[in-house]
DNA sequence: TAGATTGTTAATCGATTAACAATC
DNA sequence: TAGATTGTTAATCGATTAACAATC
């Protein structure tokens, strides 16, 4: 079951929390793509195509039960899976990702933070005390984990993503701006802060273009 | 000159930052967009098309001068320009993204940080000073701002929108993990970190299962 | 001139939207 | 039964890739 879309995967995660705040709230027992898809900003046709990809969730004439479409969302995304992570680098960005709350329920689990920096190592951030890099591969293999998140310097990013693939880290979600060159069985997906952030000032500049000539 | 797609706004930044490592080492002068491809994972046919969509910057049978075409990119995606950005939120993430060294060189100017928490008003970040929410407006107005970054818990994330729009902001880079309900001329990006986490312990889970199946 | 590489057009691919029969 | 809403197929839209004439 693949040819599943990227951006399915991606909304399918937003009806998720969105349905967790209804079941919280005891709201509606049902809901439908319409009511669903408008809530998230997306249409209903989407919705239904999004779901359909899995199975049928949905009743005709009356919508999807929000308990268990949601339950079916867990499933589906493996929240009930727990995912050990790594995360190399200790900075600001690597310390928020370490307390950031939104992981843990979809199963997302940093286990173990690594950092060059003699002035970090030893360091309590979150849960976890930063641990040297020389320690990266005997986590990994002990542990047997498959996912890192990097997050060290540009300059470092590559040679930390050698690293971690040697020890048998299967996928890389890079939040250093550097392409990695890495062997195509390794899955990579690059978080890029500053390029996100410009796609918007460049918008803003073609409204102010656009709003100018008219 | 619009139709321009959004993941070539993404790339051309990728672009702008392999050419200015290359200007650094001062390297080769010219690059062929199958070199540039090459060097960030883009296919030839690609960089071209992307480039195309703003005039022609190459010179057929040798190349890109990389140092113009640099410079092009700056101008074309407004690194020149200086876009002051206000961000609510002092928790990690906002913090994390006030260091965040990226920013700069592409004219993305965080000039104030705002939270509601009076534990956090007062301090210091990076080379700012915590101010309270009561200030947002005032200092929008003042400064002229259009953009805002939303670094907030989720639950506080839909009224500290509407406070930025009342206040003039024209586009909102979200990283709260909620739907923001605005006027359609407000632009909306929305970070999902946990989602963009969730595509990957997907997609391992499917080689997992074709992997098995083999 | 021969080789290389651009800019662009046409072909392909993939994702979204529209429409509607099925059915609760 | 009439109204609502699903699941799915076909149509549309948009982005990527392939191919090639132009030309350095």
């Amino acid at each position: 079951m693949d040819g599943v879309p990227q951006p399915t995967i991606e909304r399918l995660v937003i009806y998720y929390r969105y349905l967790k705040k209804l079941v919280a709230h005891d709201d509606d027992k049902v809901i439908s793509s319409l009511d669903l898809g408008h809530s998230v900003g997306v249409s209903a046709a989407q919705v239904r195509k999004d779901l359909s990809y899995f199975g049928e969730f949905g009743c005709k004439g009356v919508g999807y039960n929000v308990s268990n479409l949601k339950k079916s969302l867990e499933q589906i995304l493996g929240f009930n899976q727990n995912w050990p992570i790594v995360l190399v680098g200790a900075g600001n960005i690597g310390r928020a990702l370490v307390n950031y709350p939104g992981f843990k329920v979809m199963g997302l689990n940093i286990i173990a933070i690594f950092d060059c920096d003699l002035d970090k190592i030893g360091n309590r951030v979150g849960g976890l005390i930063v641990k040297s890099n020389k320690e990266i591969e005997r986590v990994i293999k002990d542990k047997g984990v498959e996912l890192a998140i990097i997050a060290v310097p540009v300059d470092e990013a590559q040679g930390v993503a050698e690293k971690l693939v040697k020890a048998g880290i299967k996928a890389i979600w890079n939040i250093a701006p550097v392409t990695l060159k890495l062997p195509d069985n390794v899955l990579v997906y690059y978080e890029d802060l500053a390029s996100s952030l410009v796609t918007l000032t460049y918008r803003l500049s073609q409204k102010r273009l656009k709003a100018r000539s008219n």
